[in-house]
DNA sequence: CTTAATTGTATCTGATTCGATCACAGATCA
DNA sequence: TGATCTGTGATCGAATCAGATACAATTAAG
């Protein structure tokens, strides 16, 4: 499993906290404690999905598109997550076998409901939830 | 993400099917389309979970330890997958950004939500579900 | 008792993914 | 003009994965 949810999240909290100024890559690197890049790399998706915009040159970086409020993670884990990976389905049963051959789709049926079930509690949270949580615990 | 979750599947409603007769490693292999030891892996797996059982030698194989009816996408997904793996934390934020402090903790409880709600989802669905679901296809 | 079949496990290999890192063109502002 | 940022491309090492081969141990059949 990779990290970019996480990631993307924390980003996303972290721009919460700022109040609407702009926050460099190399800010928001620090807090995550990894690179500017991976981090540049991240807010462009984030960007392209509405979530954040950017600006660059001198005072520029990232902040909220949208208010926190209106940010949950389901749109975070849409934004970094390929459709339906996380219970993959292997490729190529053999379609000779009556269980090769309808597995797959019998399947993917079920998993697809478990994700499913994934996205609608994810849909309940959202950044200022967060945000609001940290401030709790600070 | 990898296939064990499916190809652990599919064995098990392959053995459902097979009604109580040993099936060798080399048959499930044909059917899933992969070889002989990695089925053999996951059978391993699956036997010290107790959800299957093996015999070495001549007409040996694995068979199902237990009513399909009883067990469940929770069961196959719990013993291919290490704890919590489906929204992985990332590792080190910077302890001296409250941000950084908190982030881990806080989503950590909504993710373990997440989690739990596709746990419940997935133990809706026996292997005997499958098998009654191709069973229709076919 | 011998032979064939089968599991369980170890090892190796190529492909793929991931995060870290460097680099640099383009945009923006003072 | 110069300093500061973003956006993106390229490369690298580590990790993971599935495929493949090998072989000792076990079991049943003859």
């Amino acid at each position: 499993m990779n990290t970019r949810f996480a990631v993307a999240t924390h980003i996303l909290t972290f721009l919460e906290t700022q109040a609407g100024r702009p926050a460099s890559s190399e800010l928001i690197a620090s807090s995550v404690n990894t690179n500017a890049s991976l981090i540049r790399r991240l807010l462009s998706q984030l960007a392209k999905a509405g979530l954040t915009s950017s600006q660059m040159g001198t005072g520029g970086g990232a902040r909220l598109a949208r208010p926190a409020t209106t940010i949950t993670l389901l749109d975070v884990y849409r934004t970094v997550n390929d459709a339906g990976d996380v219970l993959a389905i292997h490729r190529q049963p053999n379609p000779r076998c009556p269980i090769g051959r309808h597995i797959t789709a019998v399947l993917q049926s079920r998993t697809d409901a478990a994700e499913r079930a994934l996205r609608t509690e994810l849909a309940r949270t959202s950044i200022a939830d967060l945000a609001a949580d940290i401030a709790r615990s600070a």
